[in-house]
DNA sequence: TTTACTTAGTGTCTATTTAACACTATATAA
DNA sequence: TTATATAGTGTTAAATAGACACTAAGTAAA
């Protein structure tokens, strides 16, 4: 079956850069292409729109396709149209950021066969396409708006320690946070819940459990009170 | 001429928000349609990506065909692709912003003889499609952007007084400023030239004009230097 | 059972930034 | 010459940010 149009019409296609954290590591999630153009190479998760499917609603459906991820964070990033991009024709892309807590998203494989991988920011293989753009970009925004908005919680599970979310901010923005200052400045903020719990299994002082309060969040922006980490 | 694909695909358009500054007033530019869906009703110049063509080349020449303006900032905003946002069929469109001066690009007759007007945004008509969606992304995206980044002088002629800087500030984030307190800022950040000049044929005190130092603001972002107004 | 080791958790002081506030200067118009 | 309109200018108090080092509490090893 195929479809004819008056005008020429370019592909389209969303792509996604999905983050996840690590311990000391934030890492990019890649899939190798079993086909051509670039097979072989390492590339973000994506692929075609359908019509009648919406962008957010394409982002998600590739990256359960190819990576099993499901059910997480997902924002749009920007859009990518340069007519040279693909070698085989016009493609657009829309492409999408996303953010994994690596622990309880372990590193699946494929569910289509393809080989689907975490790297190391500074351990990087050659991209496909105009990945390493996309990339570049997802990077700035994920540095850009981790400081003031609470995305970053999508990186850790659900209950951490001020210590894990004070890591999270070191490896994203790459530079030292003083650890007292980091501690009055988030519980100042109001959106932590302590659990009552404690971290299990570790050999030293157990360190309390918090949780990131969503619903005072909420109130907070709707307040127009504007936070920053 | 016709074009077959072996896959259903949306269409692909752009859609520019134009704003521009006006005495008292943040305007945007809209244009009445002429054909159906929507015909007589006002919406966002825009128009569907050719083959070959990148996406802000696209919405340069749709700007410039519907609206005459030309050589303008521009910059993508977002993309939006809900199947049912254009009663024909699947169009993902891309959208993006523009600031203009009002002065500078005075208000023009549309060149492919579409009605185009300027309307201040507490007096908008009913928009096509999700227009209105977009534009409240703009807006909001636009009111974020300027307190960190000169986009703002883009909104005003080449050489500008402190109290017109200040005004853009104030009508754009919708709150009064104190008036010293916003020099010191200003002045203090560095990027504003003093032409020498002063502003002329006024029934008062003329103010001296600035220019926004473009080359000056380059290396303070190189040095990673942010600020904010 | 004591000691070593590891990470958790806490307060103060200084420097900087922000915010509030009102008068004089200079031009045109009447 | 006087009225009027906007330009232009500093100080002080409050809040925030940043630098800085020790004690607490748990496990592991001797």
């Amino acid at each position: 079956m195929s479809h004819t149009y008056q005008y020429e019409r370019p592909a389209l296609t969303t792509d996604c850069v999905v983050f996840g954290l690590d311990e000391d590591d934030l890492k990019i999630l890649l899939i190798q292409r079993d086909i051509a153009p670039f097979e072989g190479e390492w590339a973000l998760p994506g692929g075609f729109i359908r019509v009648g499917e919406s962008l957010d609603d394409c982002a998600r459906r590739e990256l359960e396709e190819e990576t099993g991820l499901k059910n997480i964070f997902l924002e749009q990033l920007y859009s990518y149209g340069e007519p040279d991009r693909d070698p085989r024709e016009h493609v657009v892309t829309i492409a999408y950021y996303s953010l994994v807590n690596l622990i309880e998203h372990a590193p699946q494989a494929a569910t289509d066969a393809r080989n689907a991988a975490w790297f190391a920011l500074d351990d990087l293989p050659e991209l496909a396409f105009d990945h390493d753009l996309i990339l570049a970009k997802a990077l700035e925004r994920l540095r850009g708006k981790v400081r003031y908005q609470p995305i970053g919680f999508e990186l850790l599970p659900e209950k951490f320690t001020l210590s894990q979310l004070q890591s999270l901010y070191e490896i994203i923005l790459e530079s030292k946070i003083d650890k007292r200052n980091f501690r009055k400045k988030v519980i100042k903020l109001g959106i932590l819940i302590e659990t009552g719990e404690v971290e299990q299994d570790v050999a030293h002082r157990a360190a309390r459990l918090y949780r990131f309060d969503q619903k005072h969040y909420q109130k907070l922006i709707q307040q127009g009170i504007h936070f920053e980490i």
